[in-house]
DNA sequence: CAGCAGTGTAAGCGAGCGCTCAGCGCGGAT
DNA sequence: ATCCGCGCTGAGCGCTCGCTTACACTGCTG
């Protein structure tokens, strides 16, 4: 039987707060599946023969098959909102919020391209109640990134037509990363992310970027 | 029973060389269904009943649930490959290339969300082999965007760090624009374009930017 | 030692799935 | 008048799904 350590480099650090192993080791088994094929593709027997269980273990730790989701997707729009947040409140200025923020939600996008695959595309199969929750922390996602490209705007940094639009692009660039970036890609994720905090300031007629 | 005619504003003139008429009403309603719930999601039974059909009445035009997706699937293609081939031919330069082919191939999939979010979110549906009829038309698309990148590059018009991923970023944009966008979204599909017709030549470091 | 909470399994239930099949109605050709 | 073939249907087959149940093992507590 495969076992997760057979199924890709999966991070090991990923949720290390999560009780007991085998709530996690389902995590990730869940995440690469659901991934690969989809949630509506993945059955339940999937996922326990990935993290090597009966199928019925998968119930002595969650409610559901859908519950197992709801964990990996809120899980992972925290962290990009924490990641989001912290490249904003620690810059000097929205320029170099921008860029840090471009830089980090694209890197992350594609160390983690599977994670954000689930997280991006997964969205519509949670049911109704707990997309309510996540649907509220990719508000906030939102809110963030456009107020600090508004702001940037307001300060004469940036120069864009329509500062909603230009938000939703930035986030676009980052986003659809999760869907075509594997392994096997050219540039690492972090050389991706210098690239498009480069693309997205001229992209938003930033007269001179700053430094990364 | 609901028809087609109450699933939303599907444009009547979508794929009107296709015959019978039922066969055309099936791939209608193939897509709605499709594009809300996702391919594994959507049953048979919800797209005869979306057609106004019995269940039965789809393997009188189709083999499969998976030969409907197809045909969607490989038409939507076709039509963005040719789209995307026409605005590169009548262009005079790079730099209006590339603004025709953003601002259509954003207008399409604004325009055609419905059919956009099959055919960029469900392709890993397909069987194997039409699946590599796919993605050959997919990688022709990529190959002309890289392409006419590169000329601008070479003509001293744009200025990068990397062609390539430039090359993704300027179809990450497109692409992620049957994600977001729903008919009550601000902009129109033109408008939309435009802005992202403007948004692309900067960040590809354009030093002026042709009349749209 | 007994009792118990936590963790796991083998077996299988009820439901809904993709798809099949025998046959019906009807317009056009003979 | 008869027949054919296309489009379509009602009934339902075989299968797999998410999930449940009854029970077993382990290690800790009293």
């Amino acid at each position: 039987m495969s076992g997760i350590s057979s199924a890709g480099p999966q991070p090991a650090d990923l949720w290390p707060e999560v009780q007991p192993d085998a709530a996690r080791r389902l995590m990730l088994a869940g995440v690469e599946s659901f991934a690969r094929r989809g949630y509506h593709a993945t059955t339940t027997r999937d996922i326990a023969a990935t993290a090597g269980m009966s199928p019925a273990a998968l119930y002595v730790h969650f409610p559901s098959k859908a519950a197992l989701l709801f964990a990996i997707s809120r899980s992972g729009h925290e962290q990009v909102l924490a990641l989001a947040q912290q490249a904003v409140d620690e810059a000097a200025d929205p320029a170099t919020a921008v860029r840090d923020l471009v830089e980090r939600f694209t890197a992350w996008h594609a160390r983690r391209h599977t994670i954000a695959r689930v997280v991006q595309y997964e969205l519509e199969a949670l049911p109704e109640q707990q997309y309510g929750v996540v649907a509220s922390l990719r508000k906030d996602i939102e809110r963030l990134v456009r107020d600090v490209v508004e702001r940037g705007c307001a300060d004469g940094l940036f120069t864009v037509g329509d500062a909603g639009t230009a938000a939703r692009a930035v986030l676009s660039l980052g986003v659809d990363v999760a869907r075509w970036y594997t392994d096997r890609s050219r540039l690492t994720p972090e050389e991706l992310g210098s690239e498009y905090g480069d693309l997205v300031l001229r992209m938003l007629g930033a007269a001179a970027t700053p430094g990364s």
